[in-house]
DNA sequence: TGTACATCAGTGAACGCGCGTTCACTGATGTAC
DNA sequence: TGTACATCAGTGAACGCGCGTTCACTGATGTAC
């Protein structure tokens, strides 16, 4: 093997935080591979080393945060509403709005999800099912908790969807204070 | 006036519809303005006898939108549960999902107003500001009306980006049921 | 140990293509006289 | 009433540009002997 042999892997993962940061920020028609593999330190050609396609590259990246997202719900038992309710504080949040490298694709992303390809739409729902779990384990409710838990994730996409769209600051804060609210009292109730 | 007084307003009128279907079901970046021409029965040079440009159009699109919300709401005293409980039922709706030439941009353009102007985006709140005032006028709670109203709105809107998303369709009904359940006990709790 | 070679991640010029926008033109209509 | 003209919504060729993708090439490294 003529390169170091962690070299395309470096290089792979790179292109990848590269991707998910752009993408995020500009979205994935806005942001072109030139701009991505310049972000990563590299030039154009060298992409197609790495990956088939541009919509290739948009579903590792979804994949990439899927696969994080899962691995932190997985194996707990006990519930610990006030997981819930940290971690409803930190999505639906201004600082999570403005954290373009490490946002929640299901914010930054919906529209060029919802025109791409099956497989894209695929990894993205691995996403939603990651966040409802981790409302099933962490909602202590004596009402249905699976469908307060759907209705849980749907509020807090639905809260950071309309902050991050809207121009005026005090009324997107207005509709994070209260989807909040709304959270704490489901959470446990 | 050499022209049929009428003619320009509703060749107007017929690019702004055909806009609207085509940006809600493509997207902004994805529609050409020959597109937008073609399916307007008319050909590319026309459109800046009517617009400036095609960031102006989509100003124009949604602009059209939110006058015809804003409308609906106007005028309305009397709170009325039932109003509201349809609008939910409708708006959380695969029906809703599927008519791109009617549906609500809040849930066809999210990504592509939140990249967009800040022009861009004062009218898409007024399409926020029309929803979240529906359920002002119409919600009958004990609790904080403006706070349900908000988080209504949100969870709305959340329900449905989800909805057109996600490729299971079983799974895409469940989150939809969920938020319309949720509705209806806030509607009137 | 030293040398010739094979590998392959990365380079950068080039491709065809569709975009938003411009502009000189057309031709049906209403107006002036 | 008839004719010459002005208007302007709509036409379609052309523009410069950036895109996704291709491909012949480079050159640092590890391997074979």
């Amino acid at each position: 093997m003529p390169f170091p042999p962690e070299q395309k892997t470096r290089s792979r993962a790179q292109i990848l935080q590269s991707a998910r940061k752009l993408f995020n920020q500009y979205g994935y028609t806005e942001v072109s591979i030139d701009r991505v593999m310049a972000d990563a330190g590299l030039t154009r050609g060298g992409f197609y080393n790495h990956f088939d396609s541009k919509e290739e590259l948009f579903s590792a990246t979804l994949a990439d945060f899927a696969c994080n997202r899962e691995s932190e719900v997985a194996d707990v038992m006990e519930p610990h509403p006030e997981i819930a309710r940290q971690i409803v504080r930190h999505y639906v949040s201004r600082q999570h709005q403005d954290d373009f490298a490490h946002q929640c694709p299901l914010i930054a992303l919906p529209s060029d999800v919802a025109r791409a390809s099956s497989k894209v739409k695929q990894v993205y729902e691995r996403v939603v099912k990651a966040l409802v779990a981790m409302f099933e384990t962490n909602v202590d409710t004596s009402l249905d908790k699976r469908q307060q838990s759907l209705a849980l994730a749907a509020s807090c996409v639905g809260a950071m969807v309309l902050s991050r769209t809207i121009d005026d600051d005090e009324f997107a804060a207005e509709i994070r204070d209260a989807v909040i609210q709304m959270s704490e009292e489901m959470i446990d109730a």
